[in-house]
DNA sequence: CCCAAAATTTGACCTACATCAAAAAATTAG
DNA sequence: CTAATTTTTTGATGTAGGTCAAATTTTGGG
């Protein structure tokens, strides 16, 4: 869930036609089904997946139990950050909560590309700015939000997450119970 | 608190030598006292602080209460992220714990300088890329540890912080209350 | 349309940690 | 060195939210 979309647009748009043709040109379309798993705990994140339709999630496991730490919407990038960045073991799965249409970059490609078209940093710091300030919004939620009031900013930031995304997933991604939401919504 | 020193080291070091002339002459060196204010919540941060020795805290204020989010030693550069990037209003305060020898360096400045050394733009990425591998650790341990957890990570991975710093400000560090976190101190 | 499986809700109980209050220990200033 | 102030500890009590179990509702395949 990226916001700061125009920022995005607006420096993408700014670059020249080579540099666009040839980002165009190193990123792959691919389909998955519900359910597959575009990343595993323990493998390193190499590719990006840039979402073009559908909903994926990312995840990880903690005493057998599902964590979820994001869900990614159209235009949204979905990756294992620190292991694609760090080129380590991922501690994050990825997978398809719905069938998805995604964009598949290498991360060897998109490095190839920065070194060719150095403008390209300036996109890459502005996607990691971005990445980090919402991690830094999520980290202050945690930190003094209760739970309920957790679920009522999700109700008005993202409703629509609501509608399409399980109530088990919803729960561990506000750090709740599963039955502890249920309350929450029993009483709006 | 910021790892992967090495790292910074080794780029900064590949950086040509005028570039390297060139950030030493943008930044100013400056002392303050213990508790000086570097920034208040609702200015905007404008300036980064590269600490050079002494201690300095970074923290907000929620329901008259003070929150840590970060400490910095030597070596750490101290800013309030999200508004010195997106230049917002700050949430946070960054202040002075001990005496403090800060290198300041103009956002304006550090932007120009990008400009004209490019490579500076890998820095600034770099920097980024760490501070949201930071947060993304902070974030899981958050969500999976329990408050004696948090304490223990904390005693084996910084234990000479707890030399320096009053268990208030560690115990809002942790996300735990000043009582329980004494409480956990009394049983090792 | 119906049944099996999955998702959600409801209930009873429990626990980690917060809060409030006061005592004890450590620090600082005069 | 002592009094005043700050910091830390200890005690008593409260509570948000967790866990376990069972009932209900929803969903999806045949």
């Amino acid at each position: 869930m990226v916001k700061h979309f125009e920022k995005i647009e607006q420096l993408v748009a700014s670059l020249d036609l080579k540099t666009q043709l040839f980002l165009d040109k190193i990123e792959k379309t691919k389909f998955f089904n519900k359910g597959d798993i575009l990343l595993s705990a323990g493998s390193v994140c190499r590719k990006s997946f840039h979402v073009r339709s559908g909903i994926v999630r990312k995840y990880y496991i903690q005493n057998g139990k599902e964590i979820t730490t994001d869900f990614c919407f159209e235009d949204d990038i979905a990756l294992a950050y620190t292991s694609y960045t760090f080129q380590q073991p991922s501690t994050e799965f990825i997978d398809c909560l719905t069938d998805v249409k995604v964009s598949i970059t290498h991360r060897e490609q998109w490095e190839a590309a920065k070194k060719r078209f150095p403008r390209l940093l300036e996109l890459d710091l502005l996607l990691t700015e971005i990445h980090a300030g919402a991690l830094e919004e999520d980290l202050l939620d945690l930190r003094t939000l209760t739970a309920t009031e957790r679920y009522e900013k999700l109700l008005t930031q993202a409703p629509e997450l609501l509608q399409h995304i399980k109530l088990t997933h919803i729960a561990s991604y506000l750090n709740i119970s599963l039955e502890t939401l249920s309350r929450i919504r029993a009483k709006f």
